[in-house]
DNA sequence: TTGAAAGCGCTAACAC
DNA sequence: GTGTTAGCGCTTTCAA
């Protein structure tokens, strides 16, 4: 800046001032600045904005998985909505550990980023709300307001269990079985109490599993779950039921004959599965980008936070059959 | 960390000694020191150190499109490998567009990231010459190295293209089509003449995508690839193949009976796909944790740009078929 | 309309 | 082994 300067024949403030408030320098002074800035190849230090207190442009992202469709895709659209107001993406992986979780909130939080917004890895809040406390803003991306009182962006999950619940309710299945985790993430959890209210019991199936390893784990456990004798099951998510198909052939199971199988995301290959794969779909993009455009919100005077629900909704294709 | 000193009763410089050269303080003292932090809440600003010169842990991974499932698991194996230096991933997306690129290397210069890895969108590399001139570390990814001098990891795309276009014509195929882009991106540019090496002529079939329409542009251009008749056809990626085989679907063209068709990447979908997807197997993981460990080595005294190259494989399923 | 100067939080050379 | 001090590059009063 000071190279500038000198090449300009202005002081750094002037510099300073043709980049901050340009309306306030003369036309002349400004251009001559500007031609300075081209000729120098001047390229302004993040760091030092930021240590004089304006804003970094960094949110971070904290989603369980950003290899996983379901995330990849909201990323995107978190990207897409901090890319108008010039800001960027920093996309981290928690694996679903608590551990790993802290560990980068504290990274994120020694980088003075902007805002996150995250899915937490575990059911203790605290250590989120800590971080609201001390002053980064913090959205929560799929997982309800509650009573953290941070901006939320969500799905209704237990509607969505409870629309794959009365699909196959209504197709005639009587033992339904849910395939979900050994610890249950929040939104897994819902979708899976919402797939219980429509069908009444549910057999359960849990699998032990940290990304990525997530449809392998769905493979192994066919067999476990075919042992239960269940005539449908809802799988946590499109991931996991793309796995569990792998296991039924190997297991000569049919699908949908001799068994129902619903999903849960409409990633875009579940249309072209075999079967093609009844899922519940999720506003993915729109979910990222709502929660990106909280996030910036926060900043601005007026701010209250907020909660978005999004509704899900069922995509019947041909992996599920009526109960004969 | 002026009131962490205060608390510990010691000097600012103490405080920072405890933080980056523990071994120098007295064990006593730095047992006080981290006391105060732990009790203060003490969190490092990270924009302060950068200041006086210590790298920032960010590195900027720029893609064609995050969402999309090759360069999400890619931006994975960099984040996997970054994560052990305590590094952080921002992921950026061009959507093939050279502006874009351009407007994000310079945000990323601002932020004085450690180094970029780069999926170049267009063919001019000057720009990004220009970024690792001015001191960014740079590493292209899916880009052979060339004669850039700069660090590259890319897959040997024209063998790709071969054992699919081999492939084929050991099937008996002659009327080889080559559904690609109006433009190509580099990758997909060697692919196709890997292709053609291997199988002669080409018939091209071009779409004009920007992410994330890949996969309806490629439905959309079914009709214009049969108009053609051909026997087979090579798609630029699973994506496409997805979209492709939705498309031929509308148009009551049997898959492998009527037109075999190849995807490239295997994405975990592909094996289960109606029809399962011949296609060629990239190793996206390694492919950004090698670029990773290419970028941190930068920061090295002894580094010498190197190339990595992976070979990809042909996973023959049932979407091919011989020509009869 | 422009410039001088203070200071953001931290590191590292140096003096004690 | 610990403290003093001088900036890193920038923004922002305030004075000229």
């Amino acid at each position: 800046m000071r190279e500038v300067a000198r090449e300009a024949g202005v002081s750094v403030s002037t510099v300073a001032n043709v980049l901050s408030r340009p309306g306030i320098v003369a036309p002349e002074t400004r251009r001559r600045v500007q031609q300075a800035i081209e000729r120098v190849g001047y390229v302004p230090n993040g760091a030092a904005r930021q240590l004089r207190g304006v804003p970094s442009p960094i949110v971070g992202s904290v989603t369980l998985d950003l290899a996983n469709p379901f995330h990849a895709e909201v990323n995107r659209g978190i990207e897409d909505c901090l890319a108008r107001s010039g800001c960027l993406v920093l996309a981290c992986s928690t694996d679903l550990r608590p551990e790993t979780e802290t560990r980068l909130l504290h990274l994120l939080q020694q980088q003075n980023v902007r805002g996150i917004i995250i899915t937490p890895a575990g059911p203790d809040l605290a250590p989120l709300l800590e971080v609201s406390r001390r002053g980064t803003p913090l959205v929560l991306l799929d997982h309800p307001k509650g009573r953290t009182g941070l901006c939320a962006v969500a799905v209704d999950d237990e509607l969505g269990g409870r629309l794959a619940g009365e699909h196959l309710r209504e197709l005639g299945h009587r033992r339904v079985a849910y395939l979900g985790a050994t610890v249950d993430p929040g939104p897994v959890a819902r979708r899976r109490a919402g797939v219980r209210q429509a069908v009444g019991a549910l057999i359960d199936v849990r699998m032990d599993v940290h990304p990525p390893s997530l449809s392998a784990a769905a493979a192994a456990a066919a067999g476990r779950l075919m042992d239960l004798a269940p005539t449908a099951v809802v799988c946590l998510n499109d991931t996991a039921a793309l796995g569990l198909l792998d296991g039924l052939d190997a297991l000569g199971v049919r699908v949908p004959e001799d068994l129902s199988v619903v999903g849960y995301d409409d990633l875009p290959f579940a249309r072209r599965l075999a079967p093609a794969l009844t899922t519940v779909s999720q506003p993915k993009y729109q979910l990222g980008y709502a929660a990106a455009e909280l996030l910036l919100d926060e900043g601005r005077p007026g701010h209250t936070h907020r909660e978005v629900l999004f509704r899900p909704s069922l995509v019947v294709r041909s992996s599920t059959a009526a109960l004969y």
